[in-house]
DNA sequence: CATAAAGTATGCTATATCTCATATTCTAAC
DNA sequence: GTTAGAATATGAGATATAGCATACTTTATG
């Protein structure tokens, strides 16, 4: 993780991001960027998260663990989003685990001077409830028609999304519970995208061979 | 319908619900109370909807219609809530069709003349960020939760949300396609419920007859 | 290093759910 | 009132998915 608050470096990726949009002028001053590697974690489970980051580039994966210790994957954060905004918004006391699937930049506030700012900036306000109600309308929308479609179409959305320069290697313990799917049958689907020639495996990743044929599948979901 | 802006009735109405938890008291001149009863409407689909309500008391249904003329059931609203939210926010244009489940009593403001009042009202922005989020969060779990298990267990907490007064009618077409399910699967476990005694056919009605089975089933999905 | 726990892998059976076919009401439009 | 289009109803066969058993690997832990 790297740190950077020069002058410069923030301004030009505030310039860039349309800042002036998403929160109010007063904010600026108090804006770091924060740059994070693949594989990196952004923040440590159950600890409280003293920012509130609006991710501008990369891609990563929230975790939650149950009150038995398993861990399950609860979503994909893909820029441009925020990160954080529940425990500003004393929706959840602590964070989540989030960890980069590649390289991410965010335009961190740290909440110790920039809470009160926010909660009483009208032109963030406003973002993030649009956000949220766009998130909470996609989603039951997307997630109820998806489970019209049988798993590999699922499945092959998974795949595309948690794919990274063509190389599937996720653990599909994991992998089955978030998708909601038996172990069996996840592995059962596999199978068929390795036998169909979609997937090959080699050691234990899994390389993409016929994209389209993934794509496919997704978009017949999607309408 | 019926609208009411007595000074008295409004006030009232306001103290026992925490208006001034969730909006700013310049807000409060402007309320008027709007009741409805049973199946009658509250917006009428594709038109603009000139309020934002919060809705103190009763239950309705949610509909869509698609580009082919279909209607489908999208969600339920139960008090508290609001109703409107999307339009105020600009995320969708027009109205959904929203139909009283059970006589309805909402605070009304009029965005003629409290739009921009809403849009920069710092305590409404943040109980609705608050509320969307949690909305999210939520509909989203529980859905994927509740897919984990046999069609039996969504049937039966859909009867007993849509059901008034110990009667279930809504019609099988809709509903299966609101819980995504085929016709043909939902007829199949309705007739089990029927032939368990839980439910009894009377004319197109079905009387629930134990409330506590369908209970049952649906709080082993909740957790 | 040894052992336990977790992840991977595969086969078989059971079941939840879908698809299609077909008949019978109901409802709305002319 | 007649007729077309929905909605209801039921049956039989197909398939997607779950469940269980079992074996083998990898990873963590003492």
């Amino acid at each position: 993780m790297l740190i950077s608050t020069q002058k410069n470096h923030v301004e030009r990726l505030c310039e860039i991001h349309h800042f002036n949009t998403i929160f109010s002028k007063e904010l600026l001053p108090y804006v770091e960027i924060h740059t994070f590697q693949k594989k990196e974690s952004l923040s440590q489970e159950g600890e409280p998260f003293p920012y509130l980051y609006y991710m501008v580039k990369g891609k990563a994966k929230v975790y939650m663990t149950h009150k038995n210790g398993q861990r399950t994957l609860v979503l994909f954060a893909e820029a441009p989003c925020f990160l954080g905004e529940m425990s500003l918004l004393e929706v959840e006391p602590f964070a989540k685990g989030v960890t980069a699937m590649e390289d991410i930049t965010c335009l961190a506030l740290p909440l110790a001077t920039c809470k009160s700012l926010l909660l009483n900036d009208t032109i963030f306000l406003r973002n993030l409830s649009r956000i949220l109600a766009e998130k909470a309308r996609n989603r039951s929308e997307t997630l109820a028609k998806s489970y019209a479609y049988p798993f590999e179409n699922r499945f092959a959305a998974f795949i595309l999304i948690s794919a990274s320069e063509g190389v599937y290697n996720e653990m599909h313990t994991e992998v089955a519970e978030f998708l909601n799917v038996s172990y069996r049958h996840l592995l059962f689907t596999l199978q068929d995208f390795v036998v169909k020639g979609v997937l090959e495996k080699e050691g234990r990743n899994y390389i993409v061979k016929n994209d389209a044929f993934l794509k496919q599948l997704r978009d017949e979901m999607i309408d």
